[in-house]
DNA sequence: AAAATAATTGCAACAGTATTGCAAAAAGAT
DNA sequence: ATCTTTTTGCAATACTGTTGCAATTATTTT
């Protein structure tokens, strides 16, 4: 987690130590509020900035559905201050709300005629594996 | 507009009809502040039930992005009261900011073992057709 | 190891977004 | 025209997120 923090050009501090144990303790995508909750004591802003920070660096990915669900996941590899690259998609299961984040074997290209596509974006509703 | 409204049970508004108004008049998606600009004097509860009420009879649809993006845009048919289903793709320009419901020849189909899936949303990101 | 530098934190104040309860007004039905 | 039900508008409130600034902390330099 340190060298996490030191690859991106960020000071390592106990905050932002609390927080990426947080993301690591969850296999699936959680909330601020989440995040909130397991902190303990804490300075809201400071959370606000820190999440922003990590999105920026590529630390964290946000994951936002219609409805108000807006969840944050760590980002596996290949993501970096200028763009989040991620080769999986995004389920969310209507049963227990969970969101994953799941690597799929082929993703789809998509092609649309006069537009340049740079980046995709999939999200998947339904049952998960353990509420199916 | 108003053959629209009692389509889906619900009474014919001054308000509604303007509401509706400014959707047909845009032909890409729009924000909630967009909305507010255009309709003049208006009381923003209302706007915010209204566009409630519209999303939950499938009227219009919510389109989502990283970065606290959030519009609205029309259904094309085949929504009602209990699920959206929409066979477009959503395309955000990165240079003009617009964000398009795109139709698509081949819409792709997601497999996941073990997950159940029951609809696929996809987020393309690129330059449209204007500015490119 | 101490001092200097630069980034980060914590507080206060504020801004934007959205919801609830309730009485008044308007729409549709009789 | 009257009755019933939905919708609107207002007040109050909650939630989410941002900005400026001084104090603190991490890292670099001496
Ligand atoms: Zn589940
Ligand atoms: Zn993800
Ligand atoms: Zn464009
Ligand atoms: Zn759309």
């Amino acid at each position: 987690m340190k060298n996490l923090l030191r690859s991106k050009k960020l000071r390592v501090t106990d905050f932002r130590l609390a927080v990426l144990t947080i993301f690591e303790q969850h296999k699936n995508a959680i909330s601020t509020e989440q995040i909130e909750n397991e902190l303990g004591e804490f300075d809201r802003i400071t959370l606000y900035r820190t999440i922003k920070t990590f999105i920026e660096k590529g630390i964290i990915h946000e994951i936002t559905m219609p409805g108000n669900i807006k969840k944050l996941a760590l980002c596996h590899d290949n993501c970096n201050a200028k763009e989040h690259q991620h080769q999986h998609i995004h389920f969310r299961c209507n049963s227990c709300a969970e969101i994953f984040c799941l690597d799929i074997d082929d993703y789809p290209e998509i092609n649309l005629k006069g537009y340049q596509i740079d980046a995709v974006e999939i999200q998947a509703k339904g049952i998960c594996k353990n509420c199916a």
